[in-house]
DNA sequence: TTGACAAGAGAATGATCGTTCTCATATCCT
DNA sequence: AGGATATGAGAACGATCATTCTCTTGTCAA
């Protein structure tokens, strides 16, 4: 196997695992056996498990982001105001089979599990939101008050959390209609 | 030590130390030290670890409810709005020092500590927390829609996560701006 | 006092886990 | 070809953990 198939071997069986099962829930052989990538390389690449919790919240970033960018787009290309588009996007994906919630925020809760690195990326990944909704809101709203991507991202992770824990798109159907009456009423 | 007693302080180091540092992140023995019940005790009261996770859920719950109420009725009482005191109580309890999010939230976030049990009582905590997000609503805005209380308690879960994410008030701040501007427009 | 049982201290047990090591097998440079 | 190096398979190591067991010390009823 090839260095460069051996590295994406080992990051997508850690986002399926360490995803689905917590990173505590997830033992450094499980990733061995999903990725076919032996314990001897598996640490010459990352010497500790700490490490690769940090490979995978770093390219998780990076795949979810462009995911949610490009479903976003997907939505308004077909009519829907950008803002609202965000709820279409996360309704898409909360009711994938195996949606657990966000894993930046499940693993921020394994306090045991994580260090300052990866408080850090969470963080990261979390500002880049917040920063990526409010050049959606810009587009089509300008006149939208400066709180407002700040508390569409407060929305969108307060969805994110109760669906998992109601495992119900409930959540999500009221919080549209919140921000739908927030749009109706503060923008151009 | 009086069996009340024990049960007590067994209840709360399991809240200190769970709280603080996750349910992996705590081992019997760190119960035992905290509590100063012994193993034998300890195991006499709860079965296994499973179960004192359930007592403690279910003790933190009551206690969490209680404390919420009683710090919203001190806010109305100081004049404040009864939808818009519920963000004074969160705004309390984010600056309180040790502050770590949602003890549900970052419990259900544990897959592997977790079973059916522990996911029942964390859903039933959020339940009631609707119900009184809707009763409060319902004192003062009979007119919100029907989707206030569920929209209401997504943003709540929303500010508590993103808190902990960045260690500060703003999405606080931004979601009180929210919820005053939806009340504005649609109640009363 | 005595005997029966509750409780404490903490060691033992058996499982699991992160990490490293051994030995055998390619692979590559010359 | 031949020797250095990389890699795989998987056992070994040392730590940790939930749970149980032993041995001892109250404690209380008669």
């Amino acid at each position: 196997m090839s260095p460069d198939a051996a590295q994406r071997s080992v990051l997508r069986a850690a986002d399926e695992l360490f995803y689905a099962h917590g990173i505590s829930g997830v033992v450094m052989s499980d990733i061995r056996d999903a990725s076919g990538v032996s314990m001897r390389r598996l640490y010459g690449m990352y010497p500790s498990k700490s490490e690769l919790v940090a490979a995978w919240l770093t390219d998780r970033h990076d795949t979810w982001m462009a995911w949610f960018a490009a479903s976003v787009e997907r939505h308004v290309s077909g009519g829907a105001d950008p803002v609202l588009a965000t709820f279409d996007a996360i309704a898409e994906w909360v009711t994938t089979p195996g949606y657990r919630g966000c894993a930046f925020i499940n693993s921020l809760a394994e306090t045991s599990e994580i260090d300052e690195t990866h408080s850090t990326i969470i963080a990261a990944h979390k500002r880049d939101l917040v920063e990526h909704l409010a050049q959606l809101a810009a587009r089509d709203h300008p006149n939208a008050p400066s709180w407002f991507p700040a508390a569409l991202a407060v929305i969108i992770d307060g969805v994110i959390v109760q669906c998992t824990i109601f495992a119900s798109t409930d959540p999500l159907d009221a919080a549209r209609s919140a921000v739908h009456q927030l749009l109706e009423t503060t923008s151009t």
